[in-house]
Parts: structure tokens; sequence; C-alpha cells
DNA sequence: CAGTGGTCTAGACCACGGG
DNA sequence: CCGTGGTCTAGACCACTGG
């Protein structure tokens, strides 16, 4: 019934979304998983692991003794935060239609904030992307990155950093992403960010990430800022207890 | 070595977070899985579960066919935006000693927000608790949680209010805390909160958590409202690529 | 090539829920 | 009590890294 590749749980863990999409588990309760098991062709830890995976992401749970159950609410949860989803994607699942404007690009020196983020000496030479993303014409994003030049392996063009940074890094900088850790600020919008994102007097708080992009070593590779009008986008979370 | 609860998993995690803590593998390398297995009697998927968690933390990292390594940034990050953390212990973890104000409880009807995200009618009767917290007695978080009344199963003391919600719906509701779902917003403060956070002109611009609480049916339960002085408390979150 | 982590299996036993 | 999910085991094979 499924290849090997992708991984076995990652097939089962998609059927499964669809079923649960398309409404087949009517009274909302998922068969038992020895069953699902035998039904897939698969062992029950496969399932189990699939299972898992939706139930972190808020569209089944389970309880012990009683069985499984789908979460229909779960399903509306659409931007979820600590997964990296690149902006357009961000904005076509709220509904708008993404555009991306690479609106400078430019090169620094580093000032001393991202020269101990990124372990750097002061005088390193960084390049920084300013992007705009727009929802249907509107602007709603706008985030500047941070690549110390000393990180590029191979020539690239201006465009290619239009693209999500972990992308570039891959491509240009032979650095595979690992993760971001990521702070929360609130902002009062600055002048020349009121223009770019065209804010009306009353929608001048902003939020801000500002994010250390870490490679698979755990080694600080990227910074970026990121700003965003949070009446077009919201930002969502799931927060489970700990343990 | 180990005794059976709680989980193997959850001990040989708890083990290895301490040797890494004390910095036992001095050359930053864990070692091998099979090795691990051995030497604390249980089986390699048990090492394996544990070093997943230690890995979603950001406490190691692990290259496939290279080997499993400290990461000794990740012991840095504190709070973790996606675990749901007692503001207190958050409030701690800051190097700050944490105090609970309760400065309110009061009895309201719903609004119509409310409403609609609990899934109650419009004459429906709420508890609403007012918290402040203080951090080395300087105040930096306040929040107001929403407890529908006929929730409440059990005959209460206002001063049961004072722990985190979670607990309360635990000890006087029945009710076993799934999740929350929460929304970033960032906001200007009003009069109000200026009053309550003493904030100085400059610093009042801040986060708010907008939390709608879930019981493990995924059903929500409660809704709670958040503000926090960044400059004091900092929200953080490791952000991973999906998939 | 040897050694590592990544995936999957089959089976066992436990803890809890509901009839 | 039975059937469910929760935990754990032992072992197999694969994919990748590094010398």
């Amino acid at each position: 019934m499924f290849k090997r590749s992708p991984s076995l749980v990652q097939q089962v863990k998609a059927h499964l979304k669809q079923r649960i999409i398309r409404v087949e588990f009517q009274d909302g309760r998922i068969p038992p998983e020895a069953e699902l098991a035998a039904e897939m062709g698969v062992s029950r830890n496969t399932i189990r692991d699939a299972l898992s995976q939706l139930e972190t992401e808020g569209v089944i749970y389970r309880r012990q003794g009683a069985g499984t159950f789908v979460n229909q609410a779960g399903l509306l949860v659409k931007t979820r935060l600590d997964e990296i989803i690149p902006y357009e994607t961000m904005i076509r699942e709220h509904g708008f239609k993404p555009t991306v404007r690479l609106v400078g690009v430019d090169e620094i020196t580093a000032d001393p904030k991202l020269a101990a983020n990124l372990n750097l000496p002061l005088e390193a030479r960084l390049i920084v992307a300013q992007k705009l993303f727009l929802a249907d014409e509107r602007p709603v994003i706008f985030s500047c990155t941070y690549i110390p030049i000393d990180l590029i392996k191979q020539p690239y063009d201006v465009e290619d950093l239009r693209a999500p940074v972990y992308q570039f890094l891959s491509q240009f900088c032979q650095q595979e992403f690992g993760y971001y850790i990521s702070e929360i600020v609130p902002v009062m919008a600055p002048e020349w960010l009121v223009e770019r994102l065209i804010l009306p007097p009353e929608k001048q708080v902003l939020i801000s990430f500002e994010e250390l992009g870490h490679n698979q070593d755990g080694e600080p590779v990227v910074m970026a800022y990121s700003y965003f009008r949070d009446d077009l986008i919201r930002l969502r979370l799931v927060r489970r207890q700990a343990q």
C-alpha cells in the first residue's frame, strides 16, 4: 500500500489526515491502533508515531482506555508559530494572495549586537536583504535578513535573496538550516516602517520577531528581524503542558 | 538502575540532561545510542525517545552517520513559549523572585466574544480572576482569566484562584486541561494597565496573549488575557522546520 | 569500510475507561 | 471484565559519515 520513501510514518499521517478532512470518521471516533495497523499493513508503532504527530498538531486527541478522536477545531489552526513557514505560505493560509518585494540588498559592517549574536568579529561584513510581503497587494510583513558574507561560498544573483533564508543558506552557503531561536518583541513602528507598511495612525503598534537562525550543528548563522501587521496576519500558537 | 514510574524515557532524559549540564561530555560528544542503552540497561528505543525530546528542546543535535552532540547554547533558552509554564516559574527562570497578587475576582455576564469562543449563551455567567505577577517586587505580568461558572462543580475559596487555571480546572471543575490556542497581539497599554504595571511613558507597548484553553476533549473551557512587560520578561521560542 | 543515527517490526505487558 | 491507548523490548535493516 505504501512506498518506502517518504517514511511510512509520514505517509500514514498524511493518509489519516485526509480521511479526517473528508470526515470519513462520522462519529469522530478513529479506529483502534491495532485495526489501523492491520488495515494499512504496518506495525502499530508506525501508526502510533503518526497519531502522535497529529495529536501535537491538535487534529486528534487520545484518551487512554477510551480511544482516539477527531478534534475538528484543531483543523482551524492554520499558522502554527512553532514551525518555520515561508511568509508567503502564511499569507496564503490567511486567505490572501501573497507577493514578495525585494526592496533592498546592501552590504554592511557588523554592529555590536549582530557580531555578538553571530559570533563574528566587529569588522565582519554582512549582506542585508530587506523584503516586503503583501497580502492581496496590501503590505503586511517587513523583514530584514542578515547573512555574514564569509558564509557565502557560491556566486549568487540578488534575486536569489527573494527566497526564504534557509533556502539561500543551503544553496549558496553549504549550510543546512536547523532552527530559529526567536524573541517576540512589541514595538512602536518607527517612521520608516510606517511608510513601508503604510500604517494608519491607530495601527502603529507591531509585533517584531528577532530571530537567530542556527545550522544543524547549533551554530548561529543568520539573523532576521520581521515586523507584522497584526490586523491582517494573526500569530497563533498551540501551547501544551510541559512533560 | 531506574524505577518504573515516572516513565523510563523521562528518567533517561533527566539523567542525560544532568550529565550535559555537569559537562560530563567534555568533547561535546554524547556516546552512541547502543552504548547508552547497554549502560543504563534499557532498550535503544527508550534512549532514542529521550534523545529526541532533548533535541526538540535544543539541548543536543544529531547527525546521521556522525553522532549525537551537545548544544550548550540550547541550555540558555529558558522560556520556551510552546510549553505552558506557570508565570511564577517563568519569572524565576529569568532570575527574579516571583510574587502573585490576586487583585480582583468578579462575576460577570459573557460578552459576545467570550460567548462565541467558549461556546456559551450570551447570558452565561463567568468568574473573572485578575492577577498581577511581580519580579523582585516589580510588576511584570497582568492576567485576566475567565471561567464559566457552570463549569465549577465544587465549592472553592477565592484564594484557590491564585494558582494557575489548569490546576483550578482539575480541582474544582473535573476538567483535565489539554492545550491553549494562543494569539499573540501587540497592544498600546490602556490607562488602567499603565497604572497596574507602573509603566514608564516609553514602555507602554506590550505583548498580549489571548488564550483559549481547551480540555482534553478539545472543548474550549477557559479564556485568558495576559500582558507582559517585555523589558523584564523576554518571550522566546524555538522554531523548527515543518515535517 | 566500520560505526553512527534513522526507520520499522512483532510482541509483551501495563494502566485506564466503560460497560 | 474487555478493549483501548501507553510503555518498553530486542532485533532487523537502511542511509549516511568519516576515515
